[in-house]
DNA sequence: TTTTGTTGATTGACCGTTCAATAAAAAATT
DNA sequence: AATTTTTTATTGAACGGTCAATCAACAAAA
């Protein structure tokens, strides 16, 4: 088996032994003799191409801030000069990709973000990520509102998406991502008639 | 120093200094001798009142999800038959108790929820908390909503709250309290709205 | 003297890393 | 085409280190 090329199918294939073995242990038992043999390969491997268990754990986190990122510039690459609530859509969509919303990810993401405050590269891993959420999402309101109300409707919207996230990744029925794309949109709804009372009023004063 | 009546006042000890040892170096680096250390005794001590270590975790959640409950409890028992919105902001000032907002518990909260999921014991302590929640909430909306309307407001501002919460947990900047309690207020305020202006409908109707 | 509380060295288990050995493909040589 | 040589990929036993749990010994109050 043998060949020259290995080194991306061996990542992959790692990277997705490790989201398994999360789900099926949790982070602190996610051993790399258990990530080995789920990817069926030997322990020594992870060393070799990740240069240790930290550099696979990093690289996996990277992995699924990927998709993540890909998930919400796809939906919107194709908006163009769309107006602010179809961008909003978007974004409360990528957020609930089903490359996002799966177990494993879910319990992923939720052991990074634990591990993310001791851990220094997993910690500027995850606040590039809620920076970039948060900085989309004021940008967009920022269309249609004036400067605070926009920052706080971001703020609160990225919240509602987080935690949306979290209930669905600690519940026992899982996460129903119907309900929870609805619950946010409505709040985006709510904002933007904020915005649209304002106008009119300026309007009926003018 | 050894004295009859000790229990009490260990168990104290060790559960603060396991809070401490979680906001210093993580729940993974939480090891026994670290929190035995910083409260001043020995290893064996904790053996000695926990039954070993995941008793003395396991107790840590205990203590914090108790300081939550009674955070809220003692705001909401002044209320008596208040208006649901006064139970509404009472619910999200004692989940933003200065009980449950210092770095230390919100990092041990944020610790606790990852390893809740493959952890039993943990998980109903956690899932317990969730229901309650949620269970407090759609019972105040439910005063003013339909059952669908109040069970969708329940469950985004539940959401709203935890995510306002996990975001503070993890920003560089900490959690900004004050305006945490707003932006829930704000959706309180919204969803409470709606109620209002179906009735007006419903009025005009008639 | 008995009871209660405490210590900390020891033990056994497990983990991540390393590295010499090996296997198989690719390249070079005959 | 058959071979040797080189390169790339892989293995897994061995090692050093860390951790939680144990328990015999000890200390101080009752």
């Amino acid at each position: 088996m043998p060949k020259v090329g290995m080194q991306p199918i061996r990542r992959r294939q790692l990277i997705q032994a490790t989201l398994e073995a999360i789900d099926e242990a949790g982070l602190a038992d996610a051993t790399i003799a258990r990530i080995a043999k789920r990817a069926g390969v030997s322990t020594g491997i992870i060393s070799h191409y990740f240069a240790g268990k930290d550099g696979l754990l990093e690289a996996t986190m990277r992995h699924v801030l990927s998709d993540l990122g890909n998930a919400v510039l796809e939906r919107r690459a194709a908006l163009g000069e769309a107006p602010p609530e179809a961008h909003l859509h978007a974004i409360i969509d990528g957020n609930f990709d089903r490359s996002q919303t799966s177990r494993s990810v879910m319990k992923t993401w939720l052991a990074f973000w634990a591990s993310s405050m001791h851990h220094r590269p997993l910690q500027r891993l995850q606040r590039v990520n809620d920076r970039r959420l948060y900085s989309n999402l004021s940008c967009q309101f920022r269309r249609v509102l004036p400067k605070q109300e926009a920052r706080d409707a971001a703020r609160g919207l990225a919240a509602l998406i987080d935690g949306l996230w979290l209930r669905g990744a600690l519940a026992q029925e899982g996460l129903n991502v119907d309900r929870a794309r609805q619950l946010a949109y409505d709040y985006v709804r709510v904002q933007l008639e904020t915005a649209h009372y304002s106008r009119t009023r300026a309007n009926d004063y003018a």
